[in-house]
RNA sequence: GCAGGGGCCCAGGCGGUCGCCGGUGGCGCGCGAGCCGCGAGGCUCGUUCGUCGCGGGAGGAACGUCCGAGCUCCACAGGGUGAGGUGCCGGGUAACGCCCGGUGCAGGUGACUGCGAGGAGAGUGCCACAGAGAACAGACCGCCGGGCUCGUCGUUCGCGGCGCGCCCGGUAAGGGUGAAACGGCGGGGUAAGAGCCCACCGCGUCGUCGGCAACGACGAUGGCAGGGAAAACCCCACCUGGAGCAAGGCCACAUAGGGAGGCGACGGCGUCGAAAGGCGUCGGAAGGGCGACCCGCCCGGUGCCUCCGGGUAGGCUGCACGAGACCCGUGGCGACGCGGGUCCUAGAGGAAUGAUCGUCACCGCGGCGAGGGCGACCGAGCCGCGGAACAGAACUCGGCGUACGGGCGCCUGCGACC
RNA sequence: AGGCGCGUAGCUCAGUGGUAGAGCACUACCUUGACACGGUAGGGGUCGUUGGUUCAAUCCCAAUCGCGCCUA
């Protein structure tokens, strides 16, 4: 949307850019700063890799619909976040719970409504980064993944 | 035309742009192994990732999880009891509680549809309220006969008729109660009545005939014996071993067997040996298993059980060629069977199969409207707006149930016209 | 994948084949100067839905809808 141009080619997504497990989902909304809308709670958290991509996980509970809207609420959700790359500096990854009413949305919807709350999200992404920065040194340093503390 | 019945089919098409999953082929970086070389290095194979190309990628219900199986493990799974399920007859099937064809009953004018439709001559229990009486019952009113008192009328003075009341008896026709009252209706019969007798109907039994059978038809006979309910317990017949792909198998990693408590059994024989002990054989405990219990049996043979503590939650496989799909022929009323040919058709794993735009078809509403009709009105075509359902594989099939958009021809009833 | 349970008055629950109930809440009246408390009376029900069995169903049977729970 930001530039005008219409994001057409080049922008993958494949499995490397999910976040995929319960363990690390949790890790991102424990200390994640939470971003609403109308339709959808945005979290956002440190990933392991400050210098890779960010990544993407998506909740969507059965009170939003049957499977098939469920299903619908998560594709239009990946093609959002698949044709902003710059939405999100890297190192940076996105929890996005869907609420009731989310499955109702087109693409287009989606796109105005995460737009619409653009600002705030780079000013979280920056607190975020800044705040975890020494952690995520530590990080690199320490043992690979999966140093979740038991709480 | 309207209303209805049943059957079959489809599950939007095409194109542009950008993606996802797995398969396959090429290229590239890296890693591993092997071989060659003194060496730099080279070659081959495998593989992660990236990239380019090719072809594939949800359903009729993928759903609910109500049944039946395949497959896998549990021990080879037996007998009895129990538990659960099924329940007209015959057939189909791998199997079924499913399907097909019949029978009976019920509903509908009809096309058609529905039915847990074995047994109440095995037993136990239940049938509220109402009602006199509710299961081998019962006399409240009524009806009829007899007796007694009283009243009245008549009297040939013997008594007789009528009526109120009481008593004894007969009676299930009528009233009334009920969901149901111990066959129905009509006639004869009788004091009044009653299958007491008769005709018809119903019911039971027997026989003959038809049918594999459920059952049907006909005849004889009994004189009524019979109530309902088994989706109350139950009886009878038949079926069912248990668990489930997180089944199960392989690899990697980790613990290397920690602590507490409890139980226990080892024995006989043979043989070798100087002995310790070894080998063979027989019996067998603790404990466990065969769904619950019993019987019966099996494992267990030097350990076993319970609790606490500790470790692992990664990869591969199972995993898609199957009771498979389609076409043709053939047997059968049909479910379905048989024969031949062609084809390979999703395999994900926090979970792909999509997003968006255009266009063409489809449906609804509104407007314009060629034209048709005396008219109400019908209406090709054009424009605009809206709609386009139910729903997402998770080991795989066969059914059932439920949700839901549209199309096709067939059949039935009614109305109008010819 | 396997298994279990619950839907009854506004709320929390009884009832388990024969008129559907309790407590709280609600309404009216009494009591009070007024209120609370108390007392008297009253209203309120597709028994989740749809079929079936039965003379009769909240209860029995089947299907279906919604909700909750257990095991792996």
């Amino acid at each position: 949307m930001a530039g005008g141009e219409p994001a057409t080619s080049g922008f993958h997504f494949g499995r490397a850019r999910r976040i995929k497990s319960r363990r690390e989902i949790l890790a991102v909304q424990h200390g994640g700063s939470r971003v609403h809308t109308a339709h959808f709670l945005l979290i956002l958290g440190r990933g392991p890799d400050t210098t890779a991509a960010s990544r993407l996980g998506i909740t969507v509970t059965r009170k939003v619909g049957d499977s098939v809207r469920r299903n619908r609420v998560k594709r239009v959700v990946r093609e959002a976040f698949r044709l902003a790359p710059a939405f999100l500096p890297s190192g940076v990854d996105l929890l996005v719970i869907a609420k009731a009413g989310a499955p109702t949305l087109g693409l287009a919807a989606v796109q105005a409504e995460w737009a619409a709350v653009r600002g705030l999200v780079e000013r979280r992404a920056r607190e975020v980064l800044a705040r975890s920065g020494p952690a995520a040194a530590e990080r690199l340093t320490g043992p690979p993944a999966m140093t979740t503390k038991p709480r």
